[in-house]
DNA sequence: GGAATGATAGTCT
DNA sequence: GACTATCATTCCG
C-alpha cells in the first residue's frame, strides 16, 4: 500500500501555473511486480495550451497530444530525442489543454529497482536516479506505450499521484529548461535547496 | 568545473 | 526533411 492518500481531482482542475507550485512535495508512486516505487516531486514546469508556443498543445489537438485536452489527472507520456520519455500530469477541465511536466523526484522507496532500471552500479548516488525528466521515467519504467493516458487519481492504476501531508520548505521559480520558444517565462518551480533538483548549470545553458 | 557534442526515433510540415 | 519539454560523454581551460 503506497503512503498517503490519492489527490483530489479538483486539485488539478486549475491553471498549470497554479497547480505547479502546489504539486511540489506530492508523491509519485508505482506498483510493479510486487515492488513499490515512490518518489517525492521536487521540480516541475508549467505548460499551457494556446498562448504558450513552447507547449506541445500549442498547435491544437493531434494524435500525440490528445491526453492534454482530456480531463485532469491523467499521465501524458511522450518519447523525445529518440531515447527518452517524459511525464506530464494533465491539468484543467476536459477540452482545455494544460499540464505540469515532472522534471525531478527525490527517491524514497524502491531505490534498488530504480538503480537497475537506470542501468547504474549499485553504488550510484540516489540523486542520479530521478533528477531529470528522462531519468525519472527510466527509473520508474514509464513509456508512452505503457503509461500514456493512465489516470493518476485511480486507486487501481499502477501509477498514482498521492499526498502524505509533507509541506515543502520553500519554492524557487526560474525559467523553463530545454525549450527555444517563450524560454524567458518563469514557469519552472523547484523545491528550495533540494539536492535532487537538476543542477543550476543546466539552467544557465544558452538557448540557440 | 564548465561548455560543446553526438546518439537516436517519433511526430508533424 | 526538420525538429525536438534529454542525457552522457568528450573536450577545453
Amino acid at each position: 500500500m503506497p503512503p498517503g492518500s490519492l489527490i483530489e481531482r479538483s486539485f488539478l482542475e486549475r491553471a498549470p501555473d497554479l497547480v505547479a507550485p502546489d504539486v511540489l512535495g506530492k508523491l509519485l508512486a508505482r506498483r510493479v511486480s510486487g515492488t513499490l516505487l515512490v518518489g517525492r516531486i521536487v521540480e516541475v514546469e508549467a505548460y499551457f495550451g494556446q498562448d504558450d508556443p513552447a507547449a506541445h498543445a500549442a498547435a491544437g489537438p493531434t494524435a500525440r497530444n490528445a491526453v492534454l485536452f482530456g480531463p485532469a489527472g491523467h499521465a501524458y507520456v511522450y518519447f523525445i530525442y529518440g531515447m527518452y520519455s517524459c511525464l506530464n500530469i494533465s491539468c484543467e477541465l476536459e477540452g482545455q489543454a494544460g499540464s505540469v511536466l515532472v522534471r525531478a523526484l527525490e527517491p524514497l522507496a524502491g531505490l534498488t529497482q530504480m538503480t537497475n532500471a537506470r542501468g547504474l552500479a549499485p553504488s550510484a548516488a540516489p540523486r542520479l536516479l530521478t533528477s531529470g525528466p528522462g531519468r525519472l521515467c527510466q527509473a520508474f519504467g514509464l513509456t508512452r506505450a505503457t503509461h500514456n493516458g493512465v489516470d493518476l487519481l485511480d486507486e487501481h492504476s499502477d501509477l498514482q499521484l498521492r499526498d502524505d501531508g509533507f509541506v515543502v520548505p520553500g519554492v524557487v521559480v526560474t525559467p523553463r529548461i530545454g525549450i527555444s520558444k517563450a524560454a524567458e517565462r518563469p514557469l519552472r518551480y523547484s523545491v528550495d535547496g533540494n539536492p535532487c533538483v537538476s543542477g543550476p548549470k543546466r539552467l544557465a545553458r544558452p538557448i540557440t
